[in-house]
DNA sequence: TTAATATCTATAGCCACTATAGAGTCAAGA
DNA sequence: TCTTGACTCTATAGTGGCTATAGATATTAA
């Protein structure tokens, strides 16, 4: 199998499958006599595995880590455990600054009636005074 | 004043207010004889401005064009509007897609139970089955 | 044979900084 | 006056996870 068709089965772009070998989350796969890389189907899996967890928008490097212990099939899965539970924090913290986000740029829009001139506007005024 | 003044009264890093001066968020500053940046009090409020719009993450080039539309005081403050507005629909996309992380990374954490073998853990099976 | 398609490497760009290196400037104390 | 240390300067590279491009080579289909 070339990259392209990899890339077709796994709807990952080619340059993203490269760059995966480049930052070793795959092995570097065997080569043609042409220099094309050719892959078994094994790959598939390795790949949808990365998907997932980058779904879950785990780092590159947790999934590396992820991986290396997937190799050791009869070590304890605490570090596992782990890792998805500092994403659980990571996420939890980054909702918070949305809200807190989202509760400024409303109080924004309702400081402005739209069709103010901007030297009258309330979103300008807001933005010279906040004091956050 | 000096870009070490300026740097403190505003908490922001010497670098980065270098870093808006490249961007053209702030004037390039006058020199002393021996190239030092000075600054007059100005700068301050224009660097506040900018702190404001940052802590609502609103962009650099966000932030110019706002900057641009401060410079016209009789215009109508649509625009401003829209760019807030715009924001505002960002961070909702961003808050939903917090929101389902959230319930899968949870439901991950569900299926295990902390002292399986790797082999056996529910969230490696999970990430290999997973079908999003 | 030729044209289209696929692949290769290397490099740059995105965003908003942050960090570093190496050189120059300035102020205060001995 | 000299020296030490703090401050500033520019230029460059790094962050993360890709994405895009250029220019060369390989393969495939008509
Ligand atoms: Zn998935
Ligand atoms: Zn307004
Ligand atoms: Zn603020
Ligand atoms: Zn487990």
């Amino acid at each position: 199998m070339k990259i392209g068709q990899v890339s077709k089965k796994t709807d990952l772009p080619v340059q993203t499958i490269r760059y995966y070998e480049t930052q070793n989350l795959i092995k570097s796969a065997g080569r043609t006599e042409g220099n094309f890389r050719v892959y078994d189907s094994k790959v598939i899996d390795q790949l949808e595995f990365i998907k997932h967890c980058r779904h879950l928008d785990l780092s590159l490097s947790d999934i590396k880590r992820i991986n290396e212990l997937r190799d050791n099939p009869n070590a304890v899965c605490e570090e596992v455990n782990e890792l998805i539970n500092d994403q659980v924090k990571l996420v939890k913290i980054k909702m918070k600054e949305l809200r807190h986000l989202k509760t400024q740029l409303e109080a924004l829009t309702n400081s402005c009636s739209n069709n103010q001139k901007v030297g009258d506007c309330g979103i300008i005024k807001s933005l010279q005074e906040c004091d956050c």
